[in-house]
DNA sequence: CCGCTGACAGATTTCAATATCTGTCAGACA
DNA sequence: TGTCTGACAGATATTGAAATCTGTCAGCGG
């Protein structure tokens, strides 16, 4: 049948990642796709009530996409300090990743972390759950003391901004950054233990 | 005499600083400057050799003043885990409450801060040495447990990023704002005290 | 019918001409 | 002699007209 010529929303986020990634947010136009799709920019709105919807639907694709191997160490099930220490990390690592290999994606969600949007809260509150997911962990395990799971995790999102937030990028590269990122785990950690060793 | 009359850097930073108020950072002109001073443009270049400096010169005394309240906390002599928590509560405060009152300057302080200016990095230096300061204390008071003060103020540091940076200042508003200072700081006041209480 | 098109109004962006600014310096002035 | 001025070149910012874009919708074609 005509499956390769029908317009799907998935589709349309195809092509709006890719001309993202090839014109950067503030060149790419809703015209743009529609031509990558050789479609009008009329059935673009077909399927996308404007062009924020779009911007929006395709960063959160992206965020998942990133977020997946997060969910999955959250979900794992070894000694809770490791797998924090190791789930912080690998959050560093990833974004550290896409602003190397996908700098036009991440300056698009740079700007949506800074306009506010609500894809990046509901993504923040996912990654807040994920942390809290282990943090009860460890409380289970007798490691982790721990009064208010869900505050707590919400403090230890607040005290890695610096590595995970994008305003922050462009200090990630600098050469005292690792063992700053060391010193803060540690300090984090030795917050959430139980006391006596 | 004509003391009065006399163009010295300090006239010229106090009229500076009047500009910038006035115009915001990317309105404002050296040209404003003299104007305010009643000098040719040629005159301040004469004290100033851009006006690249000559903002930082005026970043750094705002910088200063603002910075005033912190180190005679930091000198304080109380006991270290209190003096901690009051100095990391002011300096929010005092970042806030510059946002509110002054908030053409905060944007040329953001500005700056985005540039990574040495005089920002000379800043925030001068603030880690005052967190070392009460963390070394909190050591002598037997209160505290810190193998590598400096590195450890760094994290203390880094770990409140989102309550001084100006990148995050839009936050500082939020209703949710202030429980999750309390959840921030004491995780981080649980990581660097004693273990047996 | 149903999905798509393409013309349209109003908003936004581009672009090039114009104006202003930065930083320098020879010379005025005291 | 030392400070300040004002004209200048090159860089940057402003402006307004023209081009493009967003979002809508009447109507075409299958």
């Amino acid at each position: 049948m005509n499956e390769a010529v029908v317009l799907t929303p998935e589709r349309i986020l195809e092509a709006t990642e890719d001309v993202l990634r090839r014109f950067g947010l503030s060149k790419a136009t809703v015209v743009d796709v529609a031509r990558a799709l050789d479609v009008s920019h009329g059935s673009v709105y077909r399927h996308f009530p404007s062009k924020a919807s779009l911007r929006d639907a395709v960063a959160k694709r992206w965020l998942d996409r990133a977020n997946e191997p997060l969910c999955k160490l959250a979900a794992g099930d070894g000694p809770a300090p490791e797998r924090l220490e190791k789930w912080l990390r690998t959050a560093f690592t990833i974004k550290q990743k896409k602003v190397c290999d996908d700098p036009e994606m991440f300056a698009t969600y740079l700007a949506l972390a800074q306009d506010a949007r609500e894809v990046v809260e509901a993504y923040k509150d996912k990654q807040v759950d994920l942390i809290a997911k282990i943090l009860s962990d460890g409380v289970a395990q007798g490691v982790f003391e721990v009064d208010n799971v869900k505050a707590t995790a919400r403090a230890v999102f607040d005290a890695t901004v610096r590595y995970h937030h994008p305003a922050h990028a462009e200090e990630w590269a600098k050469p005292e950054c690792p063992s700053r990122i060391d010193a803060l785990l540690a300090l984090l950690l030795r917050g959430l233990r139980v006391c006596k060793p």
